[in-house]
DNA sequence: TTATAAACAGAACGTTCGGTCTTTTACAAG
DNA sequence: CTTGTAAAAGACCGAACGTTCTGTTTATAA
C-alpha cells in the first residue's frame, strides 16, 4: 500500500519495499501449500510454517493477523490458477478439450492440476472447512465463484449427446464428486496404478455421456457469463 | 473381565459390574459418534467427549488410555454392522441386493448407511487418519480386513456383464470413491436435493455396467472367502 | 537529513490439548 | 460385615496451540 507514485495500472515490476513485502508473503504462501500437502490442515501449525518459511513469528503476524486470514489468503492463490488468475495461467483449460478424448482430459486433469502440491493442499483446505464454520463462511464466496466458473467453462468444453444443457453440469459434478474421492483414497494407498486404472475405467464409463466440443482456446473464453 | 462363573458362551445377559462397564463404554463410544458427526475429528477433544457422555475424565481414561485407542474402538463398533458383526446385521446385504436396480440399492446404500450418524462419523475418521500416521497404521488391519470383506460381497451381489471378475470390483471401487466424494461434498451444501440428484445420475450411468445376480442371502453368505 | 509508517523480530499471553495421578465409590468374594 | 479389586471421579501436569504485545529495523516522503 505505498510507493504509488506512478498512478498508471500496477502492472510495473514490484521494487523496493513492494518487492521485499511480495517475496516474504510469497514465502509464507509457499510454506503453507506445503505443510498442507505434507502433514494435513490439523498439522499445520504456525510455528511449523514459521520454521519452513524462515521468516520471524512476527513478520507472519503482521502480514495475516489470523491463522484463518492466512488460509483464505492461501486458497485465494490456489484458486487463481482454475479461475484464470493474474498468478498464473487457467490450468483447467489448458489439461482439457485438446479433442483427443475425455479419458485423455481427465488424466491430465488429475496429473497436472489436481494431484500436483497445490491440488492437493487446496483439498486438505476444503477439507477442513467442512467442520471449521469461521472457516467456511470465510471462503464460501470464493468457492461459489469457482464453482460458477467451472459451470461457464464446462458448457464451452463439453455438451451433452441429448444436447440437455444442465445434464452436462450434472455430469461434470459427477465426475468432480468422483475425483474428490480419489484424492482422499490416493493418500491412503501408495499404488499410482490402482489410482490410475480407477480413473481410466471411470473415464471410459463417462465418455459416451460427454462428448467434447471443438474449438480454439479463444472462443472458450468469449463468453465469460 | 469377571463374573465368569458361568463358562457357557457369553450370551447371558451382563448383570452387576459388567452391565455398568458395558452401559459406560456404551456412553462414551456413542458419545464419540455424535461430536464426530456434529463437529468433525479435530474438535472431538477429550474433554468434548467427556462432556458429552456425561462421564468423568478418570472413568474415559480407564476404558480408553488413550484417545488413539478411543478412536481404534470406535472405528471397529463402527465397521462392525458392514462386516455383519456382533452389534448390527449386514446392513450393506440389507440395503442392496433386492433386486429393484442399481439405483435403488445405491439410494438405500446412501441414505441408510453412508448419510446417517455412524457413516459420518466413520468417513470422519477415515479423513482424519489420512494425515494421521499413528491412527492409520493402527486401524490398516481393520480396514484392509473390511475391503476384502466388502470385495467378497460384492462379487456375490453384482457382475460384469461381460463376465469379467475383476471388472466389477473396480467398478464397484469407483462406486465407493463417487460415495466418498459425495459424502465431503453432502458437508458443504445443505441441498439433499441436489445430492439424491447426482446419486441418481451416477447409478443410472452405472446401471448398464453392472449387473445384479439374482439368490437369496442365504447363498450371498455361503462363500465368505 | 529527518520524520513517519510499515516491515519485521521475538518474548509472553491465556487457553486447550492429551495424559497422569491420587482419591473415592461400587461391587463381589470370603 | 469385612475385605480386595475394579470402576469412576476429578485434580493436576507439561506441552503446544493461536494470539497479543512491545521493541527494533528498514524504506520512503518531506
Amino acid at each position: 500500500m505505498q510507493s504509488q507514485i506512478t498512478p498508471e495500472a500496477d502492472d510495473s515490476p514490484p521494487t523496493g519495499n513492494d518487492l521485499r513485502v511480495a517475496r516474504t508473503k510469497a514465502r509464507i504462501i509457499t510454506a503453507v501449500i506445503a505443510c498442507l500437502d505434507e502433514v494435513g490442515y490439523s498439522e499445520t501449525s504456525i510455528n511449523r510454517v514459521q520454521t519452513t518459511a524462515g521468516v520471524s513469528r512476527g513478520a507472519l503476524t503482521h502480514h495475516f493477523p489470523s491463522k484463518e486470514a492466512m488460509m483464505v489468503e492461501t486458497l485465494e492463490r490456489l484458486l487463481d490458477p482454475v479461475r484464470g488468475g493474474t498468478h498464473a495461467p487457467d490450468a483447467i483449460g489448458q489439461a482439457t478439450g485438446r479433442g483427443d478424448g475425455i479419458a485423455a482430459d481427465m488424466a491430465r486433469l488429475w496429473s497436472k492440476v489436481l494431484n500436483t502440491r497445490p491440488g492437493r493442499a487446496l483439498v486438505e483446505i476444503l477439507v477442513a472447512a467442512r467442520t471449521d464454520a469461521a472457516l467456511s463462511a470465510r471462503i464460501q464466496p470464493s468457492l461459489t465463484a469457482y464453482n460458477d466458473q467451472i459451470n461457464v467453462n464446462i458448457h464451452s468444453l463439453y455438451q451433452s449427446p441429448t444436447g440437455d444443457a444442465d445434464d452436462i453440469q450434472v455430469l461434470w459434478t459427477i465426475c468432480r464428486t468422483f475425483l474428490r474421492g480419489l484424492h482422499l483414497q490416493a493418500r491412503f494407498e501408495d499404488n499410482p496404478k490402482q489410482t490410475q486404472r480407477l480413473l481410466e475405467r471411470f473415464a471410459h464409463i463417462m465418455e459416451p455421456h460427454m462428448t467434447a466440443r471443438s474449438q480454439t482456446k479463444a472462443e472458450r473464453h468469449e463468453k465469460p457469463v
